[in-house]
RNA sequence: AGGGGAUUAGUUAAAUGGCAUAAUAAUGGUCUCCAAAACCACUGUUGGGAGUUCGAUUCUCUCAUCCCCUG
């Protein structure tokens, strides 16, 4: 059995996992893009050794941050994980953000393995009229060339082939975890303060230094901004409040990938007064 | 208390006696390897009241609120 804990960012998946882990004599298994990174630890709130409880956690800490790591790579890792802990009688619980890796295990996602990037250097129009080659209908995405590249790309190696997302390949059960937007939000915004009292600031100040400039340092919140202030872009204080910024959007995001990709998704409001229940609540769900 | 100035979207600003404009925030959405990414869509505004006028956000009066100056 497969239990996926997912939700926004900031909700409580963490803490709500090792619960259940202790409780259904399961393992965990990362589903964040950022946290397989190691030493990025402050910025993706990732999980401390003291808070696991003891209960073995699998795709965190995986890959270095300069390291360049995809859907790809996650899907094949994760879908190996599985195998080896169910191998182990053991349960599983897939904990994370990202809503495409998980939906990319759990389905039959195909991506080919050749990467051609040929494409890369045109612009959209050159995109477009390449791809009116191989078919009239484009689809929505005229704008966004990362999008029409990829599907170029599929056409010229002749990869084109039908969608079979449908199609899902373990039994799993999946419960989002919920708060009301406004309460959301201010714990997210507590949170980014909480941050930079850990030392978010040194932490990312500890790659800048070193001038990495990775996909994860670019890309993950709390980094990204905090580069742009050390580049002398702006303000600390202008840094910090796009990391909340950032965040809300990301949590917004979230939740419409969840509920518009999950159709048996299975939303809990969490009680921050009394975890306990919400703990039992997810039991209640998953043994129904 | 007296004098002066201000008041336009959640915020910062623009404009006009004739459909009120941006930026930004907020909101909704797309999703088969950059997904904490990339992209798309869209709501909302002239402080209250009265007057002049065919028509007032614009001109006049008044009230309210804020800012500045003077004892």
């Amino acid at each position: 059995m497969i239990i996926c804990i997912v939700g926004p960012t900031g909700v409580g998946k963490t803490k709500l996992s090792v619960e259940l882990a202790k409780k259904l004599n399961a393992e965990i298994i990362n589903a964040d893009s950022m946290q397989v990174y190691r030493h990025l630890n402050i910025a993706t709130a990732k999980i401390r050794e003291e808070e696991k409880e003891g209960i073995p956690h699998h795709l965190f800490d995986i890959v270095d941050p300069t390291d360049t790591y995809t859907v790809y790579d996650y899907q094949r890792d994760c879908r190996r994980k599985i195998e080896e802990i169910s191998s182990r009688g053991k349960n599983i619980i897939l904990v994370g953000g990202t809503g495409l890796y998980l939906k990319a295990v759990l389905f039959d996602y195909r991506f080919p393995k050749e990467e051609k990037k040929m494409t890369e250097n045109l612009s959209t129009d050159e995109l477009i009229a390449r791809l009116h080659r191989y078919t009239d209908k484009i689809g929505v995405d005229c704008h966004n060339q990362r999008r029409l590249v990829r599907l170029l790309e599929r056409y010229e190696n002749g990869t084109v082939e039908e969608k079979k997302g449908d199609k899902s390949l373990y039994e799993f059960k999946i419960i989002g975890l919920t708060l009301e937007r406004d309460i959301l939000y201010q714990r997210i915004n507590q949170r980014v303060d909480q941050m930079v009292t850990e030392g978010i600031t040194q932490e990312a100040r500890f790659f800048y230094d070193k001038n990495i400039h990775s996909k994860a340092l670019l890309t993950g919140i709390g980094y990204k901004e905090l580069y742009a202030y050390f580049d002398g872009n702006c303000t600390l204080e202008e840094a910090i409040e796009k990391i909340k910024q950032n965040s809300r959007h990301y949590a917004k995001r979230q939740y419409t990938f969840f509920n518009h990709q999950f159709k048996d998704i299975v939303w809990l409001s969490v009680n921050l007064n009394h975890f306990e229940q919400t703990v039992k609540e997810a039991l209640d769900i998953i043994r129904k």
